[in-house]
RNA sequence: CGGGGCAUAGCGCAGCCUGGUAGCGCACCUGCUUUGGGAGCAGGUGGUCGCAGGUUCAAAUCCUGCUGCCCCGACCA
C-alpha cells in the first residue's frame, strides 16, 4: 500500500478529551474517530488492526472445532422477557419499537438468541458436543462510557456458546475453550493473567477472566508469585470490609504457595459455565439416549475491539504505539527519503516494495512528498515494528537501512540479507 | 443518577471579565526555495462561535433554558 493513497488520519496533537494513553494514541495514529459517546468509527488503519485480532481469534476458534455463525444485532425483546433478563439487564439494554410497535433491543450478548436458535437446530444428543461462535457488534448502553474503545457502548465481541449432554461434557468443552483462549492471547503477544471471577449478569457457576496487565486497568487482580493462584481482587475473601486490597501485597497466598502480588488488569476475555440456566428457562430440550434433556451450556467472550486498546496500553512509548508483530497494520514501513532529485531512490523503493510484496509481507510504502522527519514520526506513532529507509545516502554504499521500532538507530544490511532479516 | 469541567475552522487553543460582527499555531491548497528527524517565504481555502429564546441600535461576549462531550463516583464484560 502506498501511503499517498491511504487515508492515514494521523494527528500531531493529543485530542483534548482523551485521558488514557491508548485512547490518545488510537486517535493520533488514525485508528479511530469518535461519533458519539462510546461509539466510534474505525479508520483504515484501525480496521486493519481489528481484523488482525479477529483473524487470530477466528483461526483458533476454528482449530478448536467451534463453528462460526452470525446472529442478529437486533433482537426481539420478548426473548429477554422470557429469560427474565430484561429487568436484570436494565438500562444497559437499549430497547426500541419497530413500526408495528413491537419491542426490540440491541443485543448486548446472545444467550437468548442462541438458545432459541438451538431449539430447532439441535434435536439429538448425537449432535453434541457442539460449540458455535460469532464475531459481531454488541451494544451495551453503558452508564458511563469512557477511555475510547476500552469501555464503549458499541464494540466488537467474539462470543461462543457450547452445548453438552452433561456436566462432564461441559467441563470438557470449557477446558477446550480455555485452551483455545490461551493460544489466542499467546499469539496476540500480550502479557495476561487468567483469574477466577464473578459471573455477574450472565449467570452460571464457574467463571474465569482473561486480563491484560496494565496500570490503566479497571480491575484489580491478586495472584501468587509461585503458583497458578489468581483471582479478581473483588472476590478475595481474606479482605475485611473497607480494607485496602493492596494491604495484602506480599502476604501469603490463600493457596499456601508463594506470596500475593496485586496488579491492575483490563478484562479482555471471560469464560463461563452456564449450566442449564438458559436451556431450562427458555426450554431448550434435546433428545438423549433415554428421553430428552436440557443441555449444559457454556459461554465464552472475547472483546476484540477492547484488545486493540489493551494492546496499546501495554505496548507504547513516548513516540507512539509499538505494535507486537501479530497486530501491526503493516509488517514493514518503507520510507523513501528525498527521491525528487534522485531517480535511483524511487527505483530502489519500487524494487524493495516488489520483493516484499512477492513474499506476502504487508508493506506501507511512504511515497508521500513529505520531509523525512514527518514520515519517520508518522511511522512511529502508527507503531509499525520495522522501517526500511531508502535514501541517497545509503543507496551509494550498496546497503540498505533497517530500523526496528524499538531501536534508537537503524542498522545497515546487505540487500541479500534484507528478506531473511524481515522474515525472522 | 450525584459532583466537577468544557463547547469558537479537521486538530490544539486565544478572544468573553469591559458587547461593535472572529483570530493564532498545526493541518489542507498554489507557487518558489529547501530536503536524513515534524522546513522557510509568499499567497490562499475553510467557522450561521453547540442549539433555542431574551436584553440591546448591536451578542462569540450579558441573561434564561436546553443539548452534547469529558472527568470523578455509583454500576458494569
Amino acid at each position: 500500500m502506498k501511503a499517498s493513497k491511504l487515508i492515514l488520519g494521523t494527528q500531531r496533537e493529543n485530542p483534548a478529551d482523551a485521558e488514557i494513553v491508548s485512547h490518545q494514541l488510537m486517535i493520533r495514529a488514525g485508528l479511530i474517530r469518535q461519533v458519539s459517546s462510546g461509539i466510534y468509527n474505525w479508520l483504515p488503519l484501525g480496521k486493519k488492526v481489528l481484523q488482525k485480532v479477529e483473524d487470530i481469534i477466528r483461526t483458533e476458534m476454528n482449530n478448536s472445532n467451534a463453528q462460526e455463525i452470525l446472529m442478529p444485532m437486533v433482537q426481539p425483546a420478548s426473548l429477554w422477557e422470557e429469560s427474565g433478563r430484561i429487568d436484570q439487564y436494565g438500562q444497559e439494554l437499549l430497547v426500541f419499537l419497530d413500526r408495528h410497535d413491537n419491542k426490540f433491543c440491541l443485543g448486548p450478548t446472545h444467550e437468548e438468541i442462541i438458545t432459541d436458535l438451538c431449539k430447532n437446530l439441535l434435536t439429538s444428543y448425537k449432535q453434541l458436543p457442539v460449540t458455535l461462535y460469532q464475531i459481531q457488534t454488541k451494544f451495551r448502553d453503558e452508564i458511563r462510557p469512557r477511555f475510547g474503545v476500552m469501555r464503549s457502548r458499541e464494540f466488537i465481541m467474539k462470543d461462543a456458546y457450547s452445548f453438552d449432554l452433561n456436566k462432564e461434557g461441559l467441563d470438557q468443552s470449557y477446558a477446550i475453550m480455555k485452551d483455545s483462549y490461551i493460544k489466542i492471547f499467546n499469539r496476540l503477544g500480550l502479557d495476561y493473567r487468567i483469574v477466577k471471577a464473578d459471573s455477574g449478569a450472565i449467570g452460571g457457576s464457574d467463571s474465569e477472566e482473561f486480563h491484560v496487565l496494565a496500570d490503566s486497568g479497571e480491575d484489580l487482580l491478586a495472584f501468587s508469585d509461585k503458583s497458578d493462584y489468581a483471582i479478581n481482587a473483588e472476590l478475595l475473601t481474606e479482605l475485611q470490609e473497607g480494607q485496602d486490597p493492596y494491604s495484602l501485597e506480599g502476604k501469603q497466598s490463600p493457596d499456601g504457595q508463594g506470596n500475593l502480588k496485586l496488579k491492575k488488569g483490563i478484562e479482555v476475555g471471560h469464560i463461563f459455565k452456564l449450566g442449564k440456566k438458559y436451556s431450562e428457562i427458555l426450554n431448550l430440550r434435546i433428545q438423549g439416549e433415554n428421553g430428552d434433556i436440557n443441555p449444559e451450556m457454556g459461554c465464552y467472550g472475547i472483546g476484540a475491539s477492547r484488545i486493540v486498546a489493551a494492546a496499546i496500553e501495554q505496548n507504547h512509548d513516548e513516540k507512539g504505539i509499538v505494535w507486537p508483530k501479530s497486530l501491526s497494520p503493516f509488517q514493514v514501513a518503507l520510507v523513501e527519503v528525498n527521491s525528487k532529485d534522485n531517480k535511483n531512490v524511487k527505483e530502489k523503493c519500487n524494487e524493495v516494495y516488489q520483493l516484499l510484496k512477492d513474499n506476502n509481507i504487508e508493506t506501507l510504502w511512504d511515497d508521500r512528498d513529505k520531509r523525512p522527519g514527518v514520515k519517520f514520526a508518522d511511522m512511529e506513532v502508527i507503531g509499525i515494528p520495522m522501517t526500511i529507509i531508502v535514501g541517497e545516502r545509503t543507496l551509494e554504499t550498496g546497503q540498505i537501512e533497517i530500523k526496528k521500532r524499538k531501536d534508537e538507530k537503524p542498522e545497515l544490511v546487505s540487500h541479500q540479507d534484507l528478506l531473511s532479516l524481515i522474515l525472522n
